[in-house]
RNA sequence: GGCGCCAUCGUCUAACGGUUAGGACGUCAGGUUUUCAUCCUGGUAAUCGGGGUUCGAUUCCCCGUGGCGUCACCA
């Protein structure tokens, strides 16, 4: 069997969309999980929608991501991937940005026109305009009248001799059915007189998508083909041109378009699309990783946890799936919340750094700022978190310096108003008996707890109104670990300032 | 509209032609000596419709319906 090989070959627009995501990954896991190459290609044949820096904010991304190339452009100077990291083309098979490549087009182009399989058409844009309105306007399919199939070669010359801009089409059988084949869906039958002689080579000479696509895979030796299926329209095309070459196709796989929660296209007006934004947000590459994989595959087993080198060890195409799937968020948030969950501490705390900027401003105390206070902060949040993003608002209250909230919520469920002072004096009372150097979250619930019992009094009564006092907060971590990590200080203060509400 | 792809709980999905149609997310209920969260237990909920083929269809075939994609010198 000859060597894997996929290739992923987005246009750099500048942001990696969700949807590509898991076409890298794919493309990634049938490449790893057969000792395969995964190839890096720019397709910037499309001018207008070149973004500058584009590519490297793509391999970036990828970078973080953590999906390697083993070959690729070398534009990527200055990314973590090592094998990028001189900024030189790395494998055989380059130049990897399409219009670096443009001879190779010119050249394979010139083999069909040769050949007779390919014509200059010198029609004029606006012609070929008009020509699809009248189609339209007699309800037929807006299709190339083919004009300039059969120009002569006088004709030919003078236009050439004119400096007449031309297109290159490829000749489509007049009547043929092309049997293309999908690995997933198997073959799909088109008739070719539903196809138009597309245009290969623009009058820029630029290829169009459909002619570099197949020319570089050929070249580039690609063994999986692996795009969205929005491309099914195009495969008999594809399909044709390697026919018109007499080569041997690789193999295709068409992935299930993803959805949004309305049953449309994912697109980015409707919120948020490029990784990038999932990042900004604080999701986790191993969940948007798991998260993935988890549409469009699924593992023979009833485990779903899955880190990048597990699926490359479980991935198998045939476990490929080929309907599209509506983007779940609430699952790629269980998957992220259990990702931190798991994490370790500091690499946590390192993560939650930036979202935790506003809140330091936040204090005139410094020991707040310290790393070790931030630490026991996001450890009592850990369970809480389900995106990095929310740590700010989540652990305020550890750096406000004053708290600010309706002094209602300092009573419990149906205890009465008046019992929130007694109550607090009482918790007051027990906590100042407790010395500094004690001053952890076990001996405190010891403190309070076993008095509390003892006396035979409601729990709640007195633990629901020292945590709001602490936290301002109807929902937060415990009071005895709250008081823990604030300090006997500030704990001390903020309950006598409730109780004397 | 032409062409094409797709069709199992709300969502992601599993099920050599034979299962009480399974799992996960969500949701609901209960438990985990105070809230939220975590964790545990349990419940809820699905084979689009109609014809075939077959002893037997979620599964194979056809038709319908629906959803989606695509019809450029964009990818």
């Amino acid at each position: 069997m000859s060597r894997i090989r996929t290739r992923f070959a987005p246009s750099p627009t500048g942001f990696l969309h969700i949807g590509s995501l898991r076409t890298v990954l794919f493309a990634y896991l049938i490449a790893k999980s057969n000792d395969g190459d995964l190839i890096l290609r720019i397709e910037d044949t499309d001018q207008s929608r070149k973004v500058k820096g584009a590519k490297k904010s793509l391999t970036n991304i990828l970078d973080w991501i953590g999906i390697k190339f083993d070959e690729g452009p070398g534009i990527i100077r200055g990314a973590t991937n090592a094998a990028h990291a001189n900024g030189e083309d790395v494998g055989d098979f380059g130049p990897y940005v399409q219009t670096e490549r443009l001879d190779i087009y010119k050249k394979y182009a010139d083999q069909l026109i040769n050949e007779g399989k390919a014509y200059r058409c010198f029609c004029t844009p606006e012609r070929l305009a008009k020509m699809r309105e009248d189609q339209q306007a007699k309800k037929l399919p807006p299709r190339y009248d083919r004009r300039c199939r059969d120009l002569g070669q006088n004709e030919i010359e003078k236009n050439l001799k004119n400096n007449k801009p031309f297109v290159i089409r490829q000749k489509m059988p007049k009547t043929a059915e092309v049997i293309a084949h999908d690995e997933l869906r198997g073959d799909i039958k088109f008739e070719s007189s539903d196809l138009e002689d597309h245009v290969l080579i623009k009058s820029s000479g630029i290829p169009t998508y459909q002619f570099a696509n197949v020319v570089d895979d050929h070249t580039m030796e690609i063994s999986h083909v692996l795009r969205g299926e929005e491309w099914i329209p195009s495969f008999p095309k594809n399909i044709l041109l390697y026919k018109a070459f007499a080569w041997t196709p690789p193999k295709f796989i068409h992935m299930p378009l993803t959805l949004n929660k309305g049953g449309g296209k994912l697109s980015k007006r409707q919120g948020d699309v490029s990784v990038e934004d999932y990042k900004k947000k604080g999701y986790l590459p191993e969940a948007l990783i798991n998260f993935s994989a988890l549409s469009g595959w699924h593992p023979k087993g009833d485990n779903e946890i899955f880190s990048l080198s597990e699926l490359v060890g479980e991935f198998k195409i045939k476990d490929m799936g080929i309907s599209p799937s509506v983007f779940d968020i609430e699952k790629l948030d269980y998957l992220n919340g259990y990702y931190i969950r798991k994490m370790e501490i500091e690499k946590l705390v390192g993560l939650c750094m930036p979202f935790l900027e506003k809140n330091l401003s936040k204090t005139t105390d410094n020991r707040p700022q310290t790393t070790e206070y931030i630490k026991k902060v996001v450890a009592l949040e850990q369970e809480r978190l389900k995106r990095l993003d929310e740590i700010g608002d989540l652990t305020e209250f550890f750096f406000l310096d004053k708290l600010d909230y309706p002094a209602e919520l300092l009573v419990w469920k149906k205890m009465e108003a008046s019992e929130v002072k007694p109550n607090l004096e009482l918790i007051i009372k027990l906590l100042e008996k407790i010395p500094d150097k004690n001053w952890t979250d076990d001996s405190i619930e010891e403190g309070i707890i076993s008095y509390l019992k003892a006396k035979d009094l409601k729990l709640g009564n007195y633990l629901w109104p020292m945590r709001v006092a602490l936290t301002g907060r109807q929902a937060s971590p415990g009071p005895f670990e709250v008081a823990e990590v604030l300090g006997k200080d500030v704990s001390l203060k903020r309950l006598k300032s409730a109780s004397i509400k």
